[in-house]
DNA sequence: GAGATCAGTCAACAAGGCTGACATAATTCG
DNA sequence: CGAATTATGTCAGCCTTGTTGACTGATCTC
C-alpha cells in the first residue's frame, strides 16, 4: 500500500518496494477478490432470477454474442465445460426463444448460435449492468489504476492458455 | 490504457483519459475479471476436490482461520448463505475433524469455531496456492499495478456494505 | 416466568457441475 | 464405396451448494 512511486530511502531492512508482496497483503488480495467478484455476478444473477436462469446461461448468452454463429464445440472451447452441461444450459435458451441455433452452411454437422431478438434483448440488460459496475469503478480510480488491474487480471490467467485467452478477450481469432 | 499521469494535450474531442471508459473497454475487463476468477479458484478446487470438499467449504476454512473463534453467526454474516447452507459445510468439517466448535464461553449459546491441527494444515496448503498466484503476478506487474488492481477492487464492490468489507479484509473489527 | 436469540436440524427443491453410455448425422479417409 | 472420425444431442445418475419453511432446544434478558 502506501508504497510510494520511485526508490525508497535507503539503509531500510524490509524495502518498501517489497511490502506488497507479504502474506498479510497477498490475503487482503485475495479476499478482495473474493468479494469483488461476488458483488460483480450479483446484479445480473438477479435479473436471471426473474426468467429462471441462472449464471451459466449468462455465460453462453454472452459469448454467443460476442461470437455469432460460433458452432457449440467453439463454446464448449471457451467456456470449459461439459457439453451435457451446456447442453442443458442451451436446450433452455432455445426453448425460451433466446438463442437461435442452425445448421452449419459449410460443415452440415455443426451448428450455429446466434441471438434472437429477445436473445439480444437480454443480453444487453445483463451486460449494460455489468459494464455500468465497470464505469464506476474505472471512473473512479482513473486510467492508471485501470492499467494496473488489467495488468495483474492477465498475469493471474494460468500462464498455458493465457495467450488464448487474452486473443479472445481483445477481439482476436476464434 | 497507456494514458500519461496528468493532463492531457488540449483541445482534442475524445481525450485520451476516457478511452479506458468505452463500452470495447468496459467488455474486456469484464471477461478477464471472468477468466481470472476461474483460474484463481482453480488450485484449490482440485486439492479440495481430493477430500471430497469444495469451494463452499474453503470459505468456511478461510474465514475461520482469518478470525478464530468466531460464532456461527458472525461467519453467516461474512459469507451470506443461509444458515442451512452453511451448517451443511459446518457439519462436515467438523465430521471430519477440521473445525472444532466450543460452546461460548461468555454466552452458552453460541458456538465458537476454531481448524483443528489437520484443519490448520489443510489451510494453510489452499491459502499457499492463492497466495502462489498472487505472489507471481504482483510481482511481474510490480507495487504500482498492485496498488491500481485493489483500487478497482475495493470500488467494485457494492457501496452498501464496502466499508465492511474493506475493515474485514484490513484486519478490522469483527 | 415470558419472550427473544443462537444454533442445529429435517425436508424438499433447483441450478449447474460431473461421468458414462449411446444415437444420429455428416464428413473424411483409404 | 465403405469404414472411421467428428459434431451434436440425449438419457440416466450422482454431487455440491444454494434456496425456503418449519420446528426444536438451550440459553439469555427483561
Amino acid at each position: 500500500m502506501q508504497g510510494s512511486t520511485t526508490t525508497p530511502p535507503s539503509g531500510i531492512r524490509r524495502p518498501d518496494q517489497l511490502l506488497f508482496l507479504t502474506d498479510e497483503q497477498l490475503r487482503q488480495g485475495i479476499e478482495l477478490m473474493f468479494f469483488a467478484y461476488r458483488d460483480f455476478t450479483g446484479d445480473p444473477d438477479a435479473v436471471l432470477g426473474e426468467r429462471g436462469l441462472g449464471r451459466a446461461h449468462h455465460r453462453a448468452i454472452h459469448f454467443i454474442k460476442r461470437r455469432p454463429g460460433i458452432t457449440v464445440a467453439g463454446l464448449l472451447d471457451i467456456l470449459q465445460v461439459t457439453k451435457q452441461s451446456l447442453n442443458r444450459v442451451l436446450r433452455q435458451l432455445i426453448d425460451e426463444g433466446l438463442v437461435i441455433s442452425e445448421v452449419g452452411k459449410e460443415d452440415r454437422r455443426e451448428r450455429n448460435l446466434h441471438l434472437s431478438e429477445d436473445g439480444e434483448a437480454l443480453e444487453a440488460r445483463l451486460s449494460e449492468l455489468q459494464r455500468d459496475r465497470f464505469r464506476r469503478a474505472y471512473r473512479t480510480v482513473g486510467p492508471e489504476a485501470v492499467a494496473g488491474f488489467r495488468q495483474v487480471l492477465e498475469v493471474m490467467i494460468n500462464e498455458e492458455g493465457r495467450e488464448q485467452v487474452l486473443n479472445l478477450v481483445s477481439k482476436g481469432a476464434p
